[in-house]
DNA sequence: CGTGTTTATCGTCAAAGAGACGACTATGAT
DNA sequence: ATCATAGTCGTCTCTTTGACGATAAACACG
């Protein structure tokens, strides 16, 4: 594979850039955020994109992706079972190759989906380069002419993975991905609103969430960190889709 | 930009070459089909694969899958409304990157997912390869030892790419892309007899499909060429998502 | 200590939807 | 004329949802 990459001929296809880029989401204060980080040369210099990076010649879309998660926010990614004490969910989003849209050459990026619990580090990073958590209300929110602008086509990417998100939380169990490792059914919920954007009853809420076989496991404890009375904590069961679906209000 | 291409350094990114591939699939006689051609040249030379190639250097990914949407079977691809005589639903279905993919050279595919009526034709093409309709039950249905094998990583992505049918047409209308311009609910309920590999009660069906609002609407004659009771005509209405969805039995 | 506030949890009721299935209709085949 | 086939309309029951009352267990305040 090696032998072959040193005899290519530039000729017989052509020449693409691959880079993988990351909508990572996290829920901060009720509030659905993505991660940001700022360019530091051009083109772009000082607006904020999504954090990403090239594909290295010899690793997989998947790897180059988790690498960039790991270099950008320490977080370890498993797409499915494997447990690790700060874990976030990776999947593939979807690929961006329209011909114009890096001013350089052309690259095709590979965008991947990101949900992790909120981090304790309120800037996340390691990177010289700036980075900050953006509430997505304010990224897609405003008409576009008053938002502040991301590089490349990044906004439309992080509108993909936005819409990505709020819809496979009705289907799965992903929700868990925003919650530490344990949980109770009313953190649970706020994500579940900050996500959607809605309120949802409280008690039907706990009825569906509790009455999914596999979702939810209790773990033993009671917490009462949220105030009021000690809620019963829960960690992620093994169900990875929810039949039937948890339905978002007012459709 | 294309001045930009051709000053661009091979030492600057990892080069890689980008190529669409095709899932195609159809209801022929009551199952599910896909489209695939004969390889005539190593690698994999006489395998069976998805049709597909090369991102030219100055077309879209879409663009691309589209043209070779065209050149394998004539279909105009249509991503959502506009309504072409001989038209198929397209979407992107996900990006296969594995450094070794293709034993020539670092290889990324970006994987499209068309869905077609019947075609009049039975053996597609115009191109000099082979090219046939086989039936996902063969190709996907045995033990992995067992069936022949597709060139690539093909069997892979034409699982993903049925299991993205499957589940699609249970929360959206894209069932009605299978079916010709017209047809009656009895022929779409055998589409989704075909896809998901069941049986489905056709009265419930029947109440289902005529109670959704905007999935179908009637287009005023009638066709008898099933056989039994003259059954009304519909075309697709304007409707993309099914609230509720249609849910598979059996789960 | 009592009272109010907050959050969690259980229960009830009506409406909507799904699955099972009976009944009737309109065509072609024999 | 009778049968087979496919389509369409209804009915019944069970499950699920959405709305909301009621109770429980903590903390904050006077």
């Amino acid at each position: 594979m090696i032998d072959l990459m040193s005899r290519y001929d530039p000729s017989a296809f052509p020449p693409f850039a691959v880079t993988v880029d990351l909508v990572v989401l996290t829920v901060r204060e009720h509030e659905l955020c993505a991660l940001l980080v700022r360019r530091g040369e051009p083109p772009f210099q000082g607006y904020w994109a999504l954090p990403g990076g090239f594909v290295r010649p010899d690793e997989g879309l998947g790897e180059a992706a988790s690498r960039e998660l790991a270099e950008e926010t320490g977080l370890r990614a498993h797409t499915s079972g494997g447990q690790i004490a700060v874990g976030a969910h990776l999947e593939q989003l979807a690929t961006y190759g329209h011909p114009q849209r890096d001013p350089r050459m052309r690259v095709v990026s590979v965008a991947h989906l990101a949900l992790a619990p909120d981090l304790p580090t309120p800037k996340p990073g390691g990177d010289a380069r700036g980075a900050r958590w953006a509430p997505v209300r304010e990224l897609l929110g405003p008409a576009e002419a008053d938002r502040e602008p991301l590089a490349f086509d990044h906004a439309l990417i992080l509108a993909d993975g936005v819409e990505r998100a709020r819809s496979k939380i009705e289907y799965s169990a992903l929700a868990t991905a925003f919650c530490p490792e344990e949980f109770t059914v009313g953190e649970l919920r706020r994500v579940y609103e900050a996500v959607w954007g809605v309120a949802l009853d409280p008690r039907n809420f706990h009825r569906k969430v509790t009455g999914t076989p596999g979702f939810l496991v209790p773990s033993g404890g009671t917490t009462t960190r949220q105030g009021g009375r000690p809620a019963q904590l829960f960690a992620a069961g093994g169900a990875t889709v929810l039949n039937p679906p948890m339905l978002r209000p007012e459709s």
